[in-house]
DNA sequence: CCGGCAAAGTTGTCTGACAACTCTGCACAG
DNA sequence: CTGTGCAGAGTTGTCAGACAACTTTGCCGG
């Protein structure tokens, strides 16, 4: 491997086979070639490789079994698995629709208390927030907010972030996100919503809020997405109750 | 290593190093001591550790830092993490109340159409069903139903399993659960759901809708969870966006 | 006081070997 | 002909040692 890049050679692998599994090369059943084959092939060690495939393992794609070979589990595709999948923008464009947005609005607003809270500054705190309406083919389906501290994004870098998105101008100020924690709950949509995502007042949503972290734990940015009950199949990935027989 | 369980070395030594974390002997922030050291310590190979420390590293508890050291991440513990934690038993155990149910009914039953789809039967075979409410110190707290294929579970087998838990008398059974896949909708109590879990008619609801199969693909056990909006903060961790720069 | 550099320490990757396990197919007894 | 047992080949799991790549520390010279 003379090729290299940030990710870590494992990752890269993992990526390169996880391409095979989602494009139908290694269907769902299929035994892989050997480890050592594998290596040969991809010009990478086998601790490697096998790095590499304890990650898919973990992720629920393989399946190696001692002594016999290692197998494409066929769960169910899970193209908006909540665990994996951070971004609005992407979420739609799985469902093989076209993102877009509208109503975007940015500007300097002091904290509400339970983001407030998750940054750990005091209420009223002026923060950049980011609002929009976001479309799939036209259609409303998300209403995010997004709010971050002003000294990292500005309002106006916000509404029209480097490299196109949020996440990755954050990255580029040394703040990548590495993991969030989203809660939800069940609502009812207010005239407000209901006008911004044309339902009808009262009907039903799911609201998520989210609080991104980078790896040393810093709070970057912190959303409210709020989803009309039928726009997306919400789901999340689950890990057995441990192996233990 | 001459001690061997059923669990691979790897996830032992995960195990091991996890409850050094959780137990606070290794707080937040601080450095593990390094690969060599820990795996003389430990009496594994380091290959073996660092299989242990990436599974890890993947569950965002411990953050490798190439040429500097392994430390250990301080995110939000999530007690109640749907993507780790299978059980309701668990989830409002992990909250400090007393879990229990009442309202147990086990029978055999006709497979509703969506049950049906995810076993991959047609619709109307007959399932063993198991529904409960269950309560935290005594309040209903969640209504779930369980579906299984008789054969494997009859009602009278479901409704007081081996183990103490339908899962551990699938996995007596020879079909311990690997994984399972949730779909999360927001909804409003009907009549019947309204007396079960004693909140008013029209209120707001969570429902959990969820598949769980073997390692090989199997579903074999399919269940709806009804949660009252206000009962658990429904959390999910999400991974950031890859680790591309 | 500051900048640069070398050295020590750490994680990332490679190579080769053997152990543990699974699966196939053949020989052999019934 | 059939079923059983066993040996062998093939595969993943673990081990050991080495070097590369990177970070941090601290010294030295300006």
């Amino acid at each position: 491997m003379t090729t290299h890049a940030r990710r870590s050679l494992r990752h890269r692998i993992a990526d390169e086979l996880r391409a095979l599994v989602l494009s139908g090369e290694l269907p769902p059943g299929a035994q892989l070639p050997s480890e050592p084959e594998l290596a040969r092939r991809m010009q990478v060690s086998r601790s490697s490789l096998r790095s590499a495939i304890a990650l898919l393992e973990e992720e629920g794609l393989l399946r190696p079994v001692h002594g016999s070979g290692t197998y494409v589990n066929d769960r169910p595709l899970l193209r908006d698995d909540l665990s994996r999948n951070l971004s609005g923008t992407e979420m739609i464009a799985a469902t093989g629709r076209t993102p877009g947005a509208r109503l975007t609005e940015a500007r300097l607003e002091a904290a509400p208390p339970e983001v407030a809270a998750a940054f750990g500054l005091p209420d009223g705190t002026p923060l950049s927030a980011l609002r929009r309406v976001r479309t799939a083919d036209g259609e409303p389906v998300i209403d995010t907010t997004d709010w971050c501290r002003p000294e990292v994004l500005d309002p106006v870098a916000m509404a029209d972030p480097a490299g196109g998105s949020v996440y990755q101008a954050l990255a580029e100020r040394g703040l990548a996100i590495h993991h969030g924690v989203a809660t939800m709950r069940p609502a009812m949509a207010d005239a407000r919503v209901a006008e911004r995502l044309e339902v009808p007042e009262g009907s039903l949503l799911l609201t998520l809020f989210q609080t991104d972290s980078t790896a040393d734990g810093v709070v970057a940015l912190v959303s409210l997405e709020i989803y009309p009950a039928d726009a997306f199949l919400i789901s999340v990935y689950r890990r057995g109750p441990g192996d233990e027989s």
